[in-house]
DNA sequence: GCAAAATTCAAACGTTTGTTTGAATTGAGA
DNA sequence: TCTCAATTCAAACAAACGTTTGAATTTTGC
């Protein structure tokens, strides 16, 4: 069978052959972008037949879908994860909470690099990944922004959607440019994300500093 | 004549055609990225000939280049004035940089869209762009991040220079994505601005108050 | 108004693209 | 071992790609 099993909505663990194009295919959209990828770069990195992609994926965009799905679900499952254990203890504050939404960046990769696809998508245009993005980071991102909310309430809604959006965009470029230009030392990707943890977590206190501690209720 | 006067390096007037075929470009570069926008799409979208962006820009990659200087360059331009005005004055505070630095953002499109081009090349894989990023970049990031290590002596030169990176990463996110998912008003693009300006000089003092004000020697 | 240069144009170039086909091969269950 | 489904394979498909050509047209300098 294949093409998924038929296209059903499944979770279907993968075969040798499909997550050799996978790798693939994942290297080449981080190295090139989708639309430059082409489907006989992939089976050739992957040592596959032309046709291998799309029969076990249906097409290009279908294999897109795959790739992302693999990569980034896992990290949402451990984001949500993490802050599902932080919030079934003592009610969390917001340190906690940023190091719950970014560490599963490097855990999920252990010893490797960081997960470029998840920014890679995001630089797709709109027609090829938003509904990917939706589907995707839509439950994981209304799950922390309510966390958010809860450690900073004098923070109206729509400014602390504006300030987890900005989060997002820090954490992306560096997802995207795992060192910044001129830097000289090497890169130390727990060195990184504390230093990406406390820039955000000053941009969305704003100098409210009780909050850093704060628990409610 | 064309294909930008017989290679030479100058800075020619645009003709007409030409700028047709530059916001022709822009616009679609912008929603679909490089690869995927094919030189006949931009030809009809700019109603000329299929061989006129190749006579008046040599390439693809040529018409790339002419479309992110065009409006990349504009920018960059006002950024440095912006800092050479507030540099030959008092010595400027970290607000002030920080505004001289995003401000041409909104300035050098009056009334218009954000100039969502810059964050698109910044998407574009490594060989398309990365050349085009230190010509246009280069400079300004190294005159503002002198400035920024002014106004913030106690920060070390690495953590500085990531910091820096993060607020790119914001500011980038925001030009793609002009408005948070889920945000429910409509967009004022001064106001995001200040959202953003407040969010990364929060970012880059982390708690360091007396910083905000601090004009150094 | 003439000659030369710059530009526009329709047409075609050779490649490369994603996808499909039908036959060959492999693998699993009985 | 036989059988049937799953997978692999070489080959081909039409469509779209960036670029070039040489002739037609327009613009420029005088």
């Amino acid at each position: 069978m294949s093409a998924i099993e038929r296209s059903s909505g499944n979770n279907k663990a993968s075969t040798a052959t499909q997550e050799r194009i996978l790798d693939a295919a994942e290297a080449l959209f981080v190295e090139k972008g989708f639309a430059a990828t082409s489907v006989r770069a992939i089976a050739d990195l992957a040592e596959v037949n032309l046709a291998a992609p799309n029969y076990h994926f249906s097409s290009k965009e279908g294999l897109l879908a795959a790739t992302v799905h693999r990569r980034v679900g896992s990290i949402n499952e451990a984001r949500l994860t993490n802050l599902d254990k932080l919030e079934s203890g003592t009610t969390p504050d917001l340190p906690e909470i940023i190091k719950a939404f970014l560490e599963p960046l490097i855990d999920s990769h252990p010893g490797d690099e960081l997960p470029r696809l998840v920014a890679r998508i995001y630089a797709e245009p709109e027609s090829v990944i938003r509904p990917l993005l939706e589907k995707e980071f839509g439950q994981v991102a209304e799950r922390f922004m309510n966390a958010l909310g809860r450690v900073l309430p004098e923070v109206e809604d729509e400014e602390l959607r504006w300030r987890f959006h900005f989060l997002i965009g820090a954490m992306l470029h560096v997802l995207n440019f795992p060192a910044p230009p001129g830097s000289t030392e090497p890169v130390d990707q727990l060195e990184v994300l504390k230093r990406l943890e406390a820039f955000v977590v000053a941009g969305l206190t704003q100098g409210d500093l009780p909050a850093l501690r704060r628990r409610n209720k």
